[in-house]
DNA sequence: TTTAGGG
DNA sequence: CCCTAAA
């Protein structure tokens, strides 16, 4: 176990599969983002005019100018272009760094007949994947032109006053293969799952270090995004905060200068898009492979974007509530400001817009709708016909749903006095999936418990929470063997080590008395049980 | 999904 | 409670 902890996360270039193992459930998700949210639909045409502005630059530099990264400065705002240093082939081992601004780029087998674009590049084929990694598939009609994508939703990542390099920006997918499509599920019992870094994860983790190793810290890789993996976030964690502050902090100054006209200064720190891949002919040149990426990152902001608010892991819904009413201003706790940038149409070929570009601003006194403004939708040209995919976005407040983390950018950020700094590790993802809270076992529960496990043994704890917690959704079976564990420890130490609420020593004695029936029981009954589970106890003896 | 164990 | 290998 220590072994397998250390490789997930430091590098081990022995271990690495050669092939991901395909997840057992690819849950489609649609998109959730509800039609009447259209007055946040913004566009980006500003950051997205930088952007490609930057990366037109580079369109006949060499590929190796590409490594490194970029940050535009706009009106005192930045915008940081992460570049990969990692060849394009990397992803053949389905272990693309996630720190690429705009894509990964796929190479792949060129099976279909080239279209040509406006500009010349010939793509076969280009794939896009959605915010929910189902890939969709690009292809140039016959016109020339390329369809319109359903969704796409990508990161703004807003940090404040953030002078540090060190930046990872926002998240994006972790979906590099397309066979990896996959949405955590809800387990039965209500509890939200979770989902376990699938060796899928792990190999593309081990290759990212190894491809970085020699500059982990510059490009440490962006959290696992929400399909992939849920991560905790320690919001008040003080004391993970001073390993982090390197990676995602401002200086102590901001509180100061926001005060002075009551404005919660936040700049872009980065923003990515989703992953995508495109196929490429072998013969196309770099240049073209380079205007190709381009065409789809600028493609992806020239469609209609939703913007949606999320601070500590709570999707804001009421757009009238002010910012300090929602908790976004300079002397609060806010440590958990994210947005969703989720363009509901994509369309190629792209347009540019590279005029101005708007500091954001936020205000306190005023509505989060009206500041989040990047640039308001223009008309876009849309090719195609808005069969945007946009649904249900509904959740619950405090739901710490997949829906709510999906694309959630933490910042860490002010908290009077001492940052609230997320782990790093933790902060630079969009899953915002807190530690449940704590909720100590009662006597009663205990009692149902030991009960339970008197009858049923210690290893069917789904069976223990049908039969005892069934109607305790944030009770898991997991929990329950958890707590039998404590129960044993417990009724193994003296009361004077005992914390918590007492139990009473006459449940303790039944523990004990259950745990070593079970324990000596466990495999001879095991046939039995399977066959007359009901009737199976714990003698007392 | 469950189980089993380490953290 | 979390994390995760293994079944």
């Amino acid at each position: 176990m220590v072994l397998q902890k250390r490789l997930d996360y430091g590098f081990n270039g022995y271990q690495v599969p050669p092939t991901p193992r395909a997840p057992r459930s690819a849950r489609k998700r649609v998109s959730s983002w509800k039609k009447n949210e259209d007055k946040n639909r913004m566009c980006a045409f500003d950051l997205l005019a930088t952007v490609a502005g930057k990366l037109l630059l580079e369109v006949d530099d060499s590929v190796n100018k590409l490594n490194h990264e970029e940050v535009i400065t706009i009106n005192g705002s930045a915008i940081k272009v992460e570049n990969d240093s990692s060849k394009p082939n990397v992803c053949d081992q389905g272990s693309c760094n996630k720190s690429f601004f705009a894509s990964e780029i796929m190479k792949a087998p060129v099976t279909d007949n080239c279209s040509g674009l406006a500009s010349g590049i010939t793509v076969s084929e280009c794939k896009i994947e959605d915010a929910y990694h189902e890939q969709i598939k690009i292809k140039p009609p016959d016109n020339g032109k390329l369809p319109v994508v359903n969704s796409v939703d990508c990161n703004l990542n807003l940090v404040i006053r953030d002078d540090d390099e060190n930046s990872y920006g926002g998240t994006r997918p972790d979906a590099r293969n397309n066979k990896t499509i996959r949405a955590p599920p809800r387990m039965g019992d209500g509890r939200i799952r979770r989902l376990s870094a699938s060796k899928q994860w792990r190999i593309s983790h081990h290759t990212d270090v190894y491809r970085n190793k020699n500059n982990c810290y510059k490009y440490q890789r962006p959290l696992r995004d929400y399909p992939f993996k849920k991560r905790r976030l320690y919001q008040f964690d003080n004391h993970s905060n001073s390993v982090n502050k390197s990676g995602f902090v401002e200086d102590g100054s901001r509180l100061d200068a926001a005060s002075q006209d009551s404005h919660v200064k936040l700049k872009i720190k980065s923003f990515r898009v989703p992953e995508f891949f495109i196929e490429i002919p072998e013969t196309a040149t770099i240049s073209s492979l380079k205007r190709t990426v381009m065409e789809a990152v600028t493609a992806i902001f020239s469609g209609e974007l939703h913007v949606g608010v999320m601070l500590q892991g709570k999707r804001i819904r009421d757009d009238n509530k002010t910012l300090s009413q929602t908790g976004i201003c300079h002397d609060n706790k806010l440590d958990a400001l994210g947005f969703t940038l989720e363009p509901n149409k994509l369309q190629f070929p792209s347009f540019l817009c590279p005029e101005n570009q708007s500091l954001i601003r936020y205000s306190p006194h005023q509505t989060v709708a009206n500041e989040v403004v990047i640039q308001q939708q223009a008309d876009s040209p849309m090719i195609d016909t808005r069969n945007a995919t946009e649904s249900d976005h509904e959740m619950v407040e405090n739901d710490k749903s997949d829906l709510d983390s999906r694309a959630l950018v933490t910042v860490p950020g002010i908290d009077s006095g001492e940052l609230a700094v997320v782990p790093i590790r933790k902060a630079k993802g969009a899953e915002v999936a807190q530690r449940r809270i704590r909720r100590p076992f009662s006597v009663s529960e205990v009692e149902a418990l030991v009960e339970a496990v008197e009858k049923l043994g210690t290893g069917r704890w789904r069976d223990v929470k049908l039969r005892a917690f069934d109607d305790a959704k944030h009770r898991t079976y997991v929990d329950l063997k958890d707590k039998w564990k404590t129960l044993v420890h417990t009724a193994k130490i003296s009361p004077q080590q005992r914390r918590g609420e007492p139990v009473p020593q006459e449940l303790l004695d039944r523990v004990l008395i259950a745990h070593g029936y079970w324990s000596h029981h466990q495999a001879k009954n095991q046939f039995k049980l399977n066959h007359q589970p009901e009737t199976q106890i714990c003698r007392l003896f």
